[in-house]
RNA sequence: GUCCCCUUCGUCUAGUGGUCCAGGACACCGCCCUUUCACGGCGGUAACAGGGGUUCGACUCCCCUAGGGGACGCCA
């Protein structure tokens, strides 16, 4: 498809490198102009087979008008006016031969036959390249519709190191999926009678997206565990209480991991409940006191917490052995020894430092359970003020530990 | 920096020119229920960002300002 554009005129190949892009970036920053790339990229024909025939890296950019206005019709927005003139020459196709989302999507959206494309509100600006690719192929627009977006309680967008956004997040947490979808469908939409409360099927027969508000609805997870205490109260009996409780844990699958480490501390099965019930909690009930460290001030342990948080955000693949790694590197690199480290990380996960194998606790917690305690314990102890975070990170990268 | 989008109680929202001195929900506060705590019931505080127009009449339409958000990648 890249390919019929560049034979109808309608796109070009660009050997541009990386550094020379950056400079016309620059370029046209300084120029108070839309850092985008813009025309002038365009070779003569001879040179362009010339630098092809020597397989020289290369991409495929659409071509854009110099000038003039795009409308795009948005159905709830009414005309978005865009310049042509803020419209870069986006890549189609990749160096390595693979098309970027903007063809991708297009083309994918035309197979399929949608006529109507509902995606977040941060798309609005590529709307003129996607419009003008389905008129260069001489395709049918679909109906471009922008929704607004899911924002952070500091009204950004909706993001992970702010929120827990991780589905699996409210599973563990023992939010209903019904009360949850209930809540996700009260974002930015209302049910015509108000009610608050409604099933998804209920959403669906009453649905109208013309009923979508277009101001960014921040996330509210008081309201929806309101909302899912509501569905508790209401809609489960006795007996569907029992058995959705259990199948949330309280089953062999989702205990037998515990058993090993339970079984060898107890010496009661009333010990159980106050050793493991940490693995079935969601946030801790944890006070400043709590993390009272003998080797450590408040300062070191904040740093103890931080750091292992930002390291563990990037831990791709959750395992025992990874987050060890991970945090023996850690504990290497700010000269501490292993147990005085272990000690703010227990507490965060587990409450106390009595008890088994963190590593093992966080392993079983999950990533989005044990990233969420950490960033919990950091609130406890008062986190780090704008000033003193721009520092620790700096602190954090000179670590860099491997 | 450039462009785009958005703007009703702290938060989610109703409201599509008169029925709005703006309604509901969460949170908060008070009272009731109750051996406690919840739940529940009742009540309360609290908003049309500001300024210009248009109109007999603006929360509702237009413009400007301000604030917030988003986009500006060989990511999606």
């Amino acid at each position: 498809y890249a390919e019929q554009l560049v034979a109808q005129g309608d796109a070009f190949y660009c050997f541009r490198t990386p550094e020379e892009l950056e400079q016309i970036r620059e370029e046209r920053r300084a120029a108070g102009l839309n850092p985008g790339i813009k025309g002038d990229l365009e070779l003569p024909e001879e040179e362009v087979s010339r630098r092809l025939a020597a397989s020289e890296p290369h991409v495929i950019r659409m071509k854009v008008p110099e000038e003039g206005t795009c409308v795009i019709e948005d159905m709830l927005r009414g005309s978005i006016e865009i310049d042509w003139g803020q419209v870069d020459c986006q890549i189609l196709l990749k160096s390595d031969g693979m098309p970027t989302y903007h063809l991708a999507n297009v083309v994918d959206d035309h197979r399929m036959a949608i006529t109507h494309v509902i995606r977040g509100e941060e798309w609005i600006n590529s709307a003129p390249k996607h419009q003008l690719l389905y008129r260069y192929f001489g395709w049918d627009q679909p109906v471009f519709c922008h929704m607004p977006l899911l924002r952070n309680p500091d009204k950004s967008k909706l993001s992970k190191r702010k929120n827990p956004t991780s589905i699996n997040f409210y599973e563990r947490m023992g939010y209903l999926p019904e009360a949850v979808t209930n809540y996700l469908g009260r974002m930015g939409w209302s049910m015509p009678d108000e009610r608050e409360k409604f099933t998804l099927a209920e959403m669906e027969a009453a649905f109208d997206i013309s009923r979508v508000s277009l101001g960014g609805p921040i996330f509210d997870v008081e309201k929806l565990r309101w909302l899912n205490g509501l569905w508790i109260r209401e809609e489960l009996s006795d007996e569907q209480f029992m058995d959705r409780v259990g199948d949330w844990w309280l089953n062999r699958e989702r205990l037998a991991p515990l058993v090993p480490h339970v079984k060898s501390r107890v010496d009661v099965f009333s010990d159980v409940v106050p050793r493991a019930g940490f693995m079935l909690s969601g946030m801790l009930d944890l006070t400043p006191e709590d993390f009272a460290h003998k080797a450590l001030d408040e300062d070191q342990v904040r740093r103890v917490l931080q750091f292992s948080l930002w390291r563990l955000e990037a831990q791709r693949h959750w395992s025992k052995e990874n987050i060890f790694a991970d945090i023996k590197a850690l504990a290497k690199a700010m000269d501490l020894k292993m147990g005085d480290f272990m000690r703010p990380i227990f507490v965060a996960i587990a409450g106390t430092p009595d008890s088994w194998s963190v590593m093992d606790s966080m392993a079983l917690l999950g990533p989005d359970m044990s990233r969420a305690r950490l960033r919990h314990a950091l609130q406890v102890l008062g986190g780090f003020s704008k000033k003193q975070s721009k520092k620790v990170e700096k602190e954090f990268a000179a670590l860099n530990p491997e």
